[in-house]
DNA sequence: TTGTATGCGTTATCAC
DNA sequence: GTGATAACGCATACAA
């Protein structure tokens, strides 16, 4: 109203006055309407401008430094264009990894993403899926801690909230995730071509998908090859796990072979089994789960199945905006593990295919910056 | 307006047709006006209210499960209560923990932090910088890849955002860090006390002040017990950079230890070494710098200094909110560092004290479940 | 092609 | 103690 009166020194002194510079401060320097400054931001065009009217506006919008105000947007579109990704537990890598593939696409597609550390508890988990709700976010790629609330996964839904599973499957939901019990199934079979014997395994946490599918890859493997294993025990994915139980399965069984659910828990069985005067691969063979980057640090390298946690989250990212975007074809994606064939398992008799294999992975992945 | 006539069985209708449920519509089903609801919201109760006001007003809240609309909230309070955390590399264990830090204190504070990730490029940080504006953020916890673009960091702060920069100092701001030239002093000093002479010494990239620091703290403990670096290289903290610039030291300057900006470095130092026959700590002596979780996975143990990044970010945050809480009184601080003991370096002469405090170290720290 | 008017949901200011 | 009202900054239906 009554901008129509005010002239160009009362703007820049309202500007001096911290007031924000809203759209109808470049309208009136603009000498239009806020409308058409309006129309310009949006960009869409369905209506057509004269150009040397939108010349006028954009020339005020640089002169104005003017940014419009998102709270605003917001409000009137009812959508913020924010997601949230959830993640188990931030410093681990392999999730670190997860993130960025969600981020490269969620920018892509115009999407600001907000990521959540659940600190490996399901009660921060919580805190975050709530944070959904009273941030008023438009969905979440969750990767749930182990078993997430059903319940309020429905409520939020409810909601008009979109939410997608990656990494570990979960009743109900798409499945974005890699081929845990195939990956497992190669990884067994290949140290029983090795000539392995007496296997022992360590698995995940009862209850998550992956350790569940893992678990099943090895079984699976075994009796068809007609092997027993000598030992299966149960961890929870920590070093200091899969340590503690390969001592004792060590003392007690005497494998010859000890696959874990993942790297961290056969960093631990190699380590205690050095702590006996077990080296690898000689005395016993060692193999895990994951192949995130950290892992080729380790000497001598792990012979692993690397998940490509990237790709996951990106294609996780992919369906959220989809789902987003109104579709209802939701599709989920499993991909293709790849067995990395490291030196804490024989080699191959007569081939260097396995060293190879491993090298070339190195160079990419040990190259990343520090502190 | 019309929200005076609206009975019960309307408001359930509309609430039924997808509207969002408003203050309104708390207030018409407790009989009251908005504002008191809002009063009630706010919690702050300056003017006292009639409590069985309150207890209508409370149930109403519950029964059709209210949600303040954030967006509006903003609109008005101009301000978002929600910051964001900056980092060079999500994927490095070292400033994951960093952003833990900064969120432990933001959620005390009522604050909702974004994680950034910068991929170690400046542009990515400049995309994230200019998001502060976009996003309507508060202000950030930064911790820059290298310098950061000055000139945009003024801008932004006189937009009004708060910014704190973390770990690496920036000419102008406060410095929340650690005492790097300290800790490299004392690391130095260690060596040298060892018995090691003939040092090397793996420099980070110019410009970055954690680089220079230790670089510099390296320098003097070595002036003051008068002896000469055998060669001092500049990497860029990777690994690769690391195991390459050792392998030409060890075969131009034979070095009898090898001291890295970081441990990344560090431990391509070691395989540096190791790939010519020599092994820490007794052919070589290898340090590092930074000590996170992970370090520890990798044998023999890393001797190195640990930088608290936890409690570097959260200080970062405790500053940031107090700058937002319109304080002027803006005080820095820097951390102590901690030598780690490991065996990359000889044992200190008739003495278990090295050992047994990397002991206690690993415990804590490597037990982070994974995958 | 452009402008007018209205409301998104909340809270601060006043009046009662 | 409590309530009516006016913004916050933007985008849209509708009018011109």
């Amino acid at each position: 109203m009554c901008y129509g009166q005010v002239t160009i020194s009362e703007i820049v002194s309202i500007d001096m006055s911290r007031t924000k510079t809203t759209i109808r401060d470049v309208a009136a320097r603009a000498g239009v309407s806020s409308t058409s400054v309006s129309r310009v931001l949006s960009g869409r065009d369905k209506t057509q401008m004269r150009p040397e009217t939108r010349e006028k506006i954009l020339r005020a919008i640089a002169e104005l430094s003017f940014t419009p105000e998102r709270a605003a947007q917001r409000l009137r579109a009812k959508a913020s264009h924010v997601v949230a990704v959830i993640l188990p537990d931030i410093a681990n890598p392999f999730f670190s990894l997860l993130a960025r593939g969600v981020e490269s696409l969620a920018v892509e597609r115009g999407y600001c993403t907000l990521i959540c550390d659940s600190e490996n508890s399901c009660g921060k988990e919580l805190q975050n899926l709530n944070l959904l709700s009273t941030e008023g976010l438009d969905g979440a790629v969750l990767v749930p801690v182990s078993s997430p609330d059903c319940a309020r996964l429905e409520r939020l839904t409810q909601e008009g909230l979109q939410i997608v599973i990656a990494d570990r499957r979960v009743q109900g939901y798409p499945e974005i995730g890699a081929a845990n019990a195939e990956g497992s199934y190669e990884l067994t079979s290949y140290l029983l071509m090795l000539g392995y014997r007496r296997v022992g395994y360590l698995a995940g946490p009862a209850g998550v998908s992956t350790a569940e599918d893992r678990l099943a890859g090895f079984e699976e493997s075994m009796a068809v090859h007609g092997v027993t294993p000598v030992a299966i025990a149960r961890g929870d994915f920590t070093y200091e796990s899969g340590r503690r139980l390969s001592l004792k399965m060590l003392r007690e069984k005497e494998p010859d072979a000890i696959i874990a659910a993942n790297d961290l828990m056969a960093i631990g069985a190699l380590r205690a089994a050095e702590s006996r005067g077990l080296l690898a691969p000689g005395d016993i063979g060692v193999a895990g789960f994951d192949h995130v980057p950290w892992t080729q640090l380790v000497v001598p390298e792990l012979t692993s199945v690397r998940i490509p946690s990237f790709e996951i989250g990106r294609e996780a990212m992919a369906l959220l905006a989809k789902q987003l975007g109104g579709a209802s074809d939701v599709a989920g994606k499993v991909f293709a593990t790849e067995l990395v064939r490291g030196a804490t398992t024989r080699r191959v008799r007569g081939s260097k295919a396995g060293r190879s294999a491993t090298r070339s992975h190195r160079k990419g992945a040990a190259g990343r910056p520090h502190a």
